[in-house]
DNA sequence: GTCATCACG
DNA sequence: ACGTACGTGATGACG
């Protein structure tokens, strides 16, 4: 240790455990993977490298060290055959990243830490107590692990890195105190030892969770004491104990972090060193860590600094497979019409956005034309009509479909090649009549369009009087059914699919704020790169995902469902609904009545005024001030007072306070997100309110609704209903009509198990809860009572979830041997709906996804995981989702055939809503009669479940939504 | 931007 | 023994 250095600085020391971080990180990114050009999965590697840059630049250590788990068994194998018996093999991806991640350290010249027989935190316990012992500074235990808490001293300390929004957090003895209400720290490891730790296999004893090892440690203080009081505990526990008690002191010795690994702490061995520049340049550059690069390296001229190896980067030329299909080019050579690429240049980072260079287009051969002359449109558009498929894109002044206007038109059907055709938008007429040129395209039967949110450019053409026809290849939708859980942003599937970097369209237009540019006030020139590019990348995502999917089976579901949705969704959505603003203004005078009225009640009964609506103000009025809830008050995970329903309806058997407060909050809920919002998104132009049907968010298939979302109008409370009747037909020859599926996934399930009883009282037509509870509670039908019905209502729904006694005991309000019993006979009167369960889970242990009617998947990778909560989660997926995907698949389908025969027939009725099991109707009063009948019908036949369990349909109309159901 | 809460199927 | 029913989106509060 040199004097000067110690007199200078405070000694740091900073110990990483790798593969905590590593695990992390890897699944950190497992919703978004992250995976470079030779398909590596980078994610782990990103997530660590981030990790150690963000501690050595924030903290700046002045010593540090990585450990890592020795390769051989360690000494706790040897203890305990079983210790991580459980635990799965290391997923693939980061058994490949570990390598690159130990490079990277090396890169930096810290030094890897890893001691045969010993894990990671023997090792990094070990280091950290002799560097306390030297007189060292401070320590710090990079970790999100708690087994490590058991080591905090006034010198050692747990750093955990930031993470997932969380800041960064230091855990000092006083946090570990309180966390586990303990005295010494070393009793966690007492806790550990009763309580066990699962995804260690740790087994602890039987019948002691948290709570009870708080509790038992507190009184007795560590395990063997309490063993040796073991006379002094009660019944169960008691005997628990007795027959555990060896159990219990193996968890405890195997939570022991042991401090005498062979290890000497020398600091002149972890003293931080200088990185060593080039070999992490290369790294990086070989793992395309643009951005980390120039963080960590580059610091001034990010697009200067990097640039050249990347231009120099020897597989930049075969990044863009060209695949050959489609015919003819409209230009013999690029020469004619190469646009700009200077332009680009001088472009980019002039933002200061992304500080990392992106492969540009020079990099590979490309033709992108600018389309700007008569002559030139017109030759396109002949050779448009040639094709097979083209892929198209429309730019637009902003996203609002409603306001956006049109300021250009790309194509592309040859990879590498595409063709920008701006459009006039400062004058309607000519925007019109450039539009009208294409529209024999447009028109153009015999050719796929390809669009990425095809939906979008469907609208915008709306707009401009265009319908278009021919099939359509969504490759959004395409990819929501190859990874239905994850996001579909164009720019992310050119990263992943096609490793190429797009142009954002922030390079492009600028960041958000008050002087928004769009693309109405760029030169056409500098468009149509950006323009073309889209066209040019959705092709060729098309070319990936086609074969994709008809490998998994999905093709047909997009072609036969998705992708022909997209233009019903966008007649919906262009047609809207009509709201009576005055009477949404009426009702929210109403509400505010009562409103102000609660409000004085509330706080006269507080005895002081605050904000209800704010949840934490509201806890400490409630349990602070007013000393409610008698004991045994619940907190958040973040600490606050939970004030949910639950909770409040609880207080209000005694507190008048608690029921005024939930009251309050129905009150201005309804206010604010229906009432007040509604009338402000009516559209100028039409009067009425379109909302947005997002086709490619939900995991299980269903659509979802925003801007406004009319999938959640209330209709439970009477106040709430109210709201219903301001939703109205266009006009006095119009009615609301409403038809929904009765039962439509009770019935998917019954008819997926094949449960005999079940089926044959859909057969009969009875009314399945009533019967279900017939069955349950053992009377005959005529006695089923409200009270029976309603417990089995639930019963019911809680089987389609994946149901659990205490999920059923907390809801229906009865104990959990209740919930149990009737759990229980419930599957003893419907044996095949159990066996349904247990086989939905066990298939979709094996394939790891589940699957709907039509074949639709919902990937389910957590279903083997040893975290018994995410195992148990996974489990519910795997029932619930074949059920309410299939559904989803039924109305999808049902919404075409609909959707077809009405254009068909040439009707004048719209369908203008879909709330997953009901679609709604502006129906023209005349066609009623006519259009009823034919509506149950496609609906109940859209689509024959395998046992023939009929599909009900309800149709109801009115002079508003509410009338009509 | 995240959290807690609550509207719907 | 764990923790505890599936799927969404909008709001106001707060940092």
């Amino acid at each position: 240790m040199t004097p000067d250095t110690a007199a200078a600085q405070p000694h740091k020391l900073f110990l990483l455990d790798a593969f905590a971080l590593i695990y992390r990180a890897h699944f950190a990114f497992s919703k978004n993977p992250r995976v470079n050009s030779k398909g590596l999965n980078t994610g782990a590697i990103l997530g660590f490298t981030n990790t150690l840059v963000e501690v050595l630049q924030k903290e700046k250590p002045t010593h540090i060290g990585v450990a890592f788990d020795a390769q051989k068994k360690t000494f706790r194998h040897e203890q305990f055959a079983e210790y991580k018996a459980q635990r799965q093999a290391m997923p693939e991806d980061i058994g490949l990243a570990i390598p690159y991640i130990k490079k990277i350290i090396q890169a930096f010249n810290i030094p890897i830490l890893m001691v045969d027989g010993f894990e990671a935190d023997d090792v990094i316990g070990t280091l950290a107590q002799r560097a306390e012992q030297q007189g060292f500074g401070e320590v710090f235990m990079m970790t999100p692990d708690k087994d490590y808490c058991q080591l905090v001293t006034d010198c050692v300390k747990i750093y955990r890195p930031a993470f997932m929004g969380n800041a960064a957090e230091v855990l000092d003895v006083k946090h570990v105190l309180e966390r586990f209400e303990i005295e010494r720290p070393e009793q966690v490891i007492d806790i550990l030892g009763l309580q066990g730790d699962a995804s260690d296999n740790i087994p602890g004893i039987p019948g002691i969770g948290e709570k009870t090892a708080k509790a038992l440690i507190q009184k007795y203080g560590s395990v063997e004491n309490l063993i040796a009081n073991v006379h002094e505990l009660k019944g169960k526990q008691q005997e628990n104990v007795r027959t555990y008690a060896e159990q219990g002191l193996l968890s405890k010795e195997l939570a022991t972090i042991h401090l005498d690994v062979p290890i000497e702490f020398h600091e002149e061995n972890l003293r931080l060193e200088q990185p060593n520049v080039e070999q992490l340049r290369q790294l990086f550059e070989e793992l395309e860590f643009r951005q980390l690069a120039a963080r960590v390296l580059g610091g001034g001229s990010a697009a200067g600094t990097a640039a050249t190896p990347d231009r120099a980067n020897p597989r930049a030329g075969s990044r863009r497979p060209r695949v050959a299909e489609g015919q003819g080019s409209l230009f013999a050579s690029s020469a004619d019409a190469a646009v700009g690429i200077a332009a680009e240049e001088g472009e980019t980072g002039s933002f200061g956005a992304p500080a990392g260079p992106r492969l540009t287009l020079q990099d590979v051969p490309h033709q992108y034309h600018l389309i700007d002359t008569p002559e030139l449109r017109q030759s396109l558009l002949k050779f448009l009509l040639q094709q097979t498929e083209v892929s198209f894109d429309t730019e637009t002044t902003g996203l609002d479909t409603m306001t956006a206007r049109l300021v250009g038109l790309s194509f592309c059907w040859l990879p590498g090649e595409a063709y920008y055709v701006p459009v006039p938008h400062d004058d309607q007429a000519a925007a019109q009549a450039l539009v009208d040129e294409f529209r024999p395209f447009f028109d153009a039967e015999h050719i796929v369009k390809v669009g990425q949110n095809i939906k979008y450019d469907l609208t915008i053409l709306r707009h401009y009087g265009v319908r278009m026809r021919g099939r359509l290849f969504d490759t959004m939708l395409a990819h929501y059914l190859l990874e239905p859980d994850m996001r579909h942003n164009m720019d992310v599937l050119a990263e992943t699919y096609l490793h190429y970097t797009p142009v954002s369209i922030l390079e492009l237009i600028g960041p958000k704020g008050k002087n928004q540019k769009t693309m109405a006030d760029l030169p056409p020139a500098e468009v149509s790169d950006y323009a073309c590019e889209d066209a040019d990348v959705t092709l060729q995502l098309k070319h990936v995902f086609e074969p994709l999917l008809k490998e998994v089976g999905l093709l047909d579901l997009l072609n036969e469902v998705e992708n022909p949705l997209v233009p019903v969704l966008a007649d919906i959505e262009y047609e809207g609904v009509k709201i009576d603003s005055s009477a949404m203004g009426e009702y929210s005078a109403e509400l505010q009545g009562y409103i102000q009225d609660i409000e004085k009640q509330i706080f006269s009964e507080a005895g002081q005024e605050f904000n209800i609506g704010s949840p934490k103000q509201l806890g400490e009025v409630l349990f602070d001030k007013m000393g409610l809830g008698g004991g045994k008050i619940k907190k958040t995970k973040t600490g606050q007072y939970a004030t949910g329903e639950e909770i409040l309806s609880q207080l209000a058997a005694d507190a008048p306070i608690a029921g005024l407060i939930l009251e309050h909050r129905q009150l201005t809920k309804l206010r604010s997100t229906y009432v007040e919002a509604l009338p402000q998104l009516v559209c100028e132009a039409d009067g009425r309110v379109h909302t947005s049907f997002n086709q490619a968010v939900t995991a299980t298939g269903r659509l979802s609704s925003t801007n406004p979302n009319l999938q959640n109008i209330p209709i439970r409370t009477e106040k709430g209903r109210e709201i219903r009747k301001a939703f109205v037909p266009r006009d006095e020859q119009h009615v609301l009509l409403a038809a929904d599926y009765s039962q439509v996934e009770l019935r998917i399930m019954a008819d997926f198990s094949g449960d005999q009883t079940m089926i044959e009282a859909f057969r009969q037509g009875l009314d399945i809860h009533t019967s279900t509870a017939s069955k349950v509670f053992h009377v005959p039908l005529d006695q089923v009572d409200g009270e029976m019905r309603r417990k089995a209502k639930t019963v019911n729904f809680g089987i389609i979830y994946g149901i659990s006694a205490f999920g059923l005991a907390q809801r229906i309000g009865i104990s959990r041997k209740e919930a149990t019993d009737i759990i229980e006979t419930y599957f003893q009167e419907f044996s095949s709906v159990k066996q349904f369960m247990d086989d939905s889970i066990n298939k979709a242990r094996e394939l790891e996804y589940a699957t709907t009617l039509l074949g639709r998947r919902r990937y389910l990778r957590d279903i083997n995981s040893r975290n018994a909560t995410l195992r148990g989660y996974t489990e519910r997926n795997a029932i619930n989702a074949p059920i309410q995907g299939t559904a989803a698949d039924i109305i999808k389908k049902a919404m075409i055939n609909i959707h077809e025969w009405l254009v068909q027939e040439k009707l004048g009725t719209k369908m203008i809503l879909q709330v997953h099991d009901e679609l709604v109707f502006d129906a023209v009063q005349e066609e009623v009669e006519f259009i009823t009948p034919k509506i149950k019908e496609l609906m109940s036949n859209a689509l024959l479940l395998p046992h023939g369990v009929p599909l009900e349909v309800e149709v109801g109309t009115g002079r508003n939504w509410l009338q009509a159901h």
